[in-house]
DNA sequence: AGAATAAGACCGACCGGTTGGTCTAAAGGA
DNA sequence: TCCTTTAGACCAACCGGTCGGTCTTATTCT
């Protein structure tokens, strides 16, 4: 009786995920979730169907690792931002300039969540559907807090601060979508700057308008 | 061959076109495009699958006919703004509130809208591919015309006028997502609004800044 | 060490379901 | 009667996911 109980671990199991992860990102972010097919990815990873079902449970489950991943590269930094020493400008110019770095560095992650907000979530399992929404709240919360701290700290004028943070959040995104679309007209980098430039201009004047008024 | 003179004409035609576009537009919004059949669009317009196809060839040609109804809707405003009497500023603020109204008007065509926005374009027909492309830069130039405009009567300050048109047309785009997202917490028409107020402000102070340096 | 055996990684044909598009026949109108 | 319009059964292609089976490799036995 007995038999062993020789459990083996899969030294590749590391490689595998991480080659049908690549493959599945230059897909999904290339096609978008619902033109993109399981036998693609595998295949384009270099192994059969059954072997990417060996690893993934569903085509869901793949797709939402990925948009996970993204997101958490994206919240790392907000929270980054929010721990660093300086007043809440400081930090807003910051995560603007790292933002920009992390779409440069990133660029299918970037595609791959902007086709993402396009899909019609109620076609999900509801417990993805609940976790991007929790993702998508965290990120306003936080940037809401920052701008919060910035009003306090009167480097920005007095507004809804949630708004701000909406508004903020939006000109990010509809920048990369400019981006996306036509990189070799729209650099990422030069339109940062710009809103940079612009804002500190603003807010030096408007400081100063306050201050005499 | 026939159709020598093409009288004949059905009656309800026009009708049945409007009842397929409607139902269309509503599912296409709600679901988007691969999600949607053309069973249901034609169960919703209360006809068969085959009368919907004696009306329209595909079901490209109709996600189309309907992409480029609202594309022409947003570039009306945007030409309309640029032949109104006023500064350039009171054209784009003109247009800012024009816009948000459209997008109250028709949730639907801005959802649709934006959800092509997503699809890769590539997997349709390059005549509906090229059409988009040559809207989207319509829509850029005029907005940078604008601009130029403003620029040269003094109101707006020295930048690139391509790039501060493509970051507003970002920043407007951006908004619409958080709208369309959670319309409860974030009101379109409040936003605008803020912008508007906090572009004067900045560019009042401006001004006043540049008058005394 | 070398054979035997167990674990599990891998494969791709296949299945059930879905969907864009077609075909044919009936209904309606002039 | 003849042409237009309508309906929905039907078809072929596609796709996510499964399954039986094979092949590789680590472990155990002698």
């Amino acid at each position: 009786m007995g038999k062993s109980l020789g459990l083996r671990k899969n030294p590749a199991k590391d490689e595998r995920e991480q080659a049908f992860k690549q493959a599945a990102l230059k897909l999904f972010s290339a096609k978008g979730y619902h033109k993109t097919t399981m036998s693609e990815i595998a295949m384009e990873a270099g192994f059969g169907k059954g072997t990417l079902y060996w690893y993934w449970k569903s085509k869901e489950e793949l797709y939402f690792a990925l948009v996970e991943e993204s997101h958490n590269e994206f919240m790392g930094l907000v929270s980054e931002a929010a721990e660093r020493e300086g007043s809440a400008l400081e930090k807003l110019y910051w995560l603007g300039n790292e933002v920009v770095d992390l779409h440069y560095r990133h660029r299918d992650y970037t595609k791959l969540s902007w086709k993402m907000r396009a899909e019609e979530l109620e076609a999900f399992s509801p417990q993805y559907v609940e976790k991007l929404r929790r993702n998508s709240s965290e990120i306003k919360e936080k940037l809401e807090e920052l701008i919060a701290q910035g009003i306090e700290e009167e480097l920005l004028p007095q507004v809804d601060p949630y708004y701000m943070a909406c508004m903020l959040l939006g000109l990010i995104e509809g920048m990369e979508i400019q981006w996306l679309e036509d990189s070799d007209s729209f650099d990422l980098r030069k339109a940062m700057n710009m809103v940079v430039r612009i804002s500190s201009l603003f807010l030096d004047n408007a400081r100063e308008a306050a201050g005499k008024g």
